[in-house]
RNA sequence: CGCGGAGUGGAGCAGUCCGGUAGCUCGUCGGGCUCAUAACCCGAAGGUCGUAGGUUCAAAUCCUGCCUCCGCAACCA
């Protein structure tokens, strides 16, 4: 057994209900980094991601793919495994909670749990709308009525097992309280505190008997173990919690850190604890809520054709590119941007301008001036003091940023460092030196000091940029030592370079160029997605199922009439809702409808539009709305009422 | 009065906890250099730090009100 400090990392483990997305990568680069890091200063790391495979949505998607969920899943998740494969993730162990390992971890668990008490046997309290077939809480009703139809609900009871959460509430402030760092950053804490916390907790629902896809509770086995124990539990079950052999566990749990989405910090720092305390297990020492990297052109969707799929970036950028770009243009913690322009910016500016260039015109002039070969003359001068100077700051800084892992602030202060050797060069002038035999050992020794610099950075890079870490340290001739990390503050600590060839690390990016030749793409694959969608719909419509044709006399049930508004005004408390208040004939009536983001009410009254008017009505935000207007998506961001103004109100359209 | 985040030169951000010359990257303009990937280095222009008050010798920073934007939640007839 080594002696060495362990150090203990976990992603989420994503849900393979589709194909990942940029987000997803976002956070598992960053873990990723995190994980290389602490190798690199000497831990024992375990770094483990994985996902989560049951529930009833995976259930529903099998079905309607046509496979099995495992099938379902399994597919899934080899491209997830390829992805990470290609992104550079250096994972230690990859959980899948269909594994059987887990499932019998799981379903241990849940009995300890059960026959400690924490998990009683009840039922699950809740409101039935039969016409719409739907369940609701006590809290999602409106008025004591359904909240999508209106009318009365009745009383419904369906068994479920409980975790008595409750119960951990004064355990958790107090663990907060004496682990300040436990939920970072900070201002997440008072979030959870004021928002779920203080407002009281409440028993947890933890098995269903509505779907079957999921670990059966041992015994009773017409209950499913619903979400929460079954994932959360998966970051000790991975290392063997459980089973017969569970010496990971005791040798990494507990985790150093669990990286999360801002989304899921409840789960993992409020439900997971709490399950810790149950079966007496040690809690983790961090929850890092990390921000979302949100799209420049709104949310991520199909139609729109602006999917950002981390594998189309890391071909055609480069793997160590994209991972920096992550890592660096977003402030950990908060939320950032992402654009094609922006990530061609850091790529040209920072890799290629910067660092790249870095590389390349001291490595020429180390081969052309020395063959290749290179060490400290000793003829030193005051300008090498400053590059010196700047080198111990840099590995200071970045050392402090990336135990707190400001990754942003970390890779910030290398380029600090790239700068100042690029800085170095023009004060040196070293093709001056070279044309004088007597200045030829100052050379000598700015080339050293430059390839020193060259070296740290390429050793601070490696978190982020393992490929091209690697590359230049082969190119700077280096031995094992000198790469180690233990020698990265050591300026000078290098006997001897022996350099290769100069080349191109990061080929510079025509913006425009590259900016057209994406929007065309893009637009080629909206074009496909609409192409596809409608695709969708024909065949919808030859699905028996799919209620698409329907019969004249169905038509005919529709009542559409002519109905002019006389008068609109904004729903109170609904920002998407406009109460309209209809003429139609001789009788009058309201609808509410969510066009508030297209239409003023001043553009509306007076105009006459169609509406079903024997829809069934309901109460919409205390509105009660009868009938339901007729209106056209024009595109996925825009709405335009189809207007009758020439007809008579009340009039029937057919 | 649901919860939270944010408003700082053309763009993106840091600084705000612990008041005291407003900083960085990109872009623009001018200059330098030629080792280098039309790269690199230097210099300049450009900001009443959302707004109105208050505290203070002094406010981007502390306090109060207001406005705007963005997430989540809600809502989607």
């Amino acid at each position: 057994m080594s002696d060495k400090k362990t150090f203990y990392i976990t992603t989420p483990i994503y849900y393979p209900s589709d194909n990942l997305h940029i987000g997803h990568a976002y956070c598992t680069v960053a873990a990723d980094a995190m994980a290389r890091f602490k190798r690199l200063e000497g831990y024992d790391v375990m770094f483990l991601t994985g996902t989560d495979e049951h529930g009833q949505k995976i259930e529903r998607k099998a079905i309607d793919a046509g496979k099995t969920p495992k099938q379902y899943v399994d597919d899934i998740v080899a491209g997830i495994k390829s992805l990470w494969e290609i992104m550079g993730i250096s994972n230690d162990r990859f959980i899948r909670t269909t594994d059987d390992y887990h499932v019998a971890a799981v379903q241990k668990m849940f009995k300890m749990m059960y026959d400690k008490g924490d998990i009683y046997k009840s039922e699950y309290e809740g409101w039935y709308c039969t016409p719409c077939e739907s369940f609701w809480t006590e809290h999602q009703l409106v008025d004591g009525k359904c909240p999508d139809c209106g009318r009365e609900v009745e009383k419904t009871k369906e068994e479920s097992y409980f975790f008595r959460l409750s119960k951990y509430q004064k355990p958790l402030e107090d663990y907060y309280a004496s682990h300040p760092d436990f939920i970072s950053p900070p201002s997440r804490l008072n979030e959870m505190l004021s928002n779920f916390i203080r407002p009281g907790l409440e028993d947890l629902c933890v098995s269903r008997t509505s779907f079957k896809w999921g670990i059966p509770v041992t015994f009773d086995e017409k209950h499913v173990i619903y979400v929460w124990v079954d994932a959360l539990s998966n970051y000790i079950t991975a290392l063997g919690w459980g089973s017969d052999d569970d010496s990971l566990y005791k040798k990494y749990w507990p985790a150093q850190v669990h990286l999360v989405g801002k989304e899921i910090v409840r789960f993992h720092t409020i439900i997971w604890p709490a399950m810790l305390m149950s079966i007496d297990e040690p809690l983790p020492e961090m929850v890092f809520g990390h921000g979302w990297l949100l799209l420049a052109g709104g949310k991520m969707s199909k139609s729109k054709g602006n999917v950002v799929d981390p594998r189309v970036l890391c071909e055609r950028y480069g793997t160590d590119a994209i991972r920096y770009f992550l890592l660096r243009e977003v402030p950990f913690g908060a939320d950032g941007v992402f654009s094609n322009e922006s990530l061609i910016n850091r790529i040209n500016s920072d890799l290629a301008n910067d660092l790249g260039n870095l590389v390349s015109r001291t490595l020429t002039m180390a081969d052309k001036y020395f063959d290749g070969k290179v060490s400290a003359s000793g003829v030193v001068d005051p300008v090498d003091d400053a590059l010196k100077a700047q080198h111990s700051e840099t590995v200071t800084n970045y050392t402090e940023a990336m135990e707190k892992m400001l990754f942003s602030n970390a890779f910030t202060e290398v380029f600090k460092l790239v700068s100042r050797a690029n800085k170095y060069i023009d004060e040196t002038m070293p093709w001056k030196l070279a044309k004088d035999e007597a200045t030829m050992p100052r050379l000598q020794q700015v080339i050293y000091n430059l390839c020193e610099a060259i070296r740290a950075v390429a050793i601070l890079c490696q978190p982020a940029m393992p490929d091209t870490s690697g590359k230049i340290l082969s190119l700077l001739g280096l031995t094992e030592e000198s790469k180690a990390w233990d020698s990265v503050g050591k300026f000078g600590s290098t006997v001897a370079f022996t350099t290769g060839k100069s080349e191109i690390l990061f080929p510079r990016i025509d913006i425009e160029k590259e900016l057209e030749k994406l929007a065309k793409e893009e637009e080629k694959r909206k074009a496909e997605a609409e192409k596809a969608a409608k695709k969708a719909e024909k065949k919808a419509e030859k699905h028996p199922d799919a209620a698409s044709e329907v019969t004249i006399d169905e038509f005919a049930k529709l009542d559409l009439r002519v109905a002019e508004i006389v008068g609109c005004e904004p729903v109170k408390g609904a920002d998407k809702l406009l109460k309209l208040s209809l003429k139609v004939g001789d009788e009058s009536r309201a609808i509410a409808s969510s066009i508030r983001e297209w239409y003023t009410p001043e553009q509306l009254i007076g105009r006459k539009i169609i509406v079903v008017a024997n829809l069934k009505p309901a109460v919409i935000r205390g509105v009660e709305s009868k009938g339901m207007l007729l209106a056209c998506d024009n595109s996925d961001t825009d709405c335009r009422l189809i207007f009758a103004d020439d007809c008579e109100p009340g009039k029937k359209v057919r």
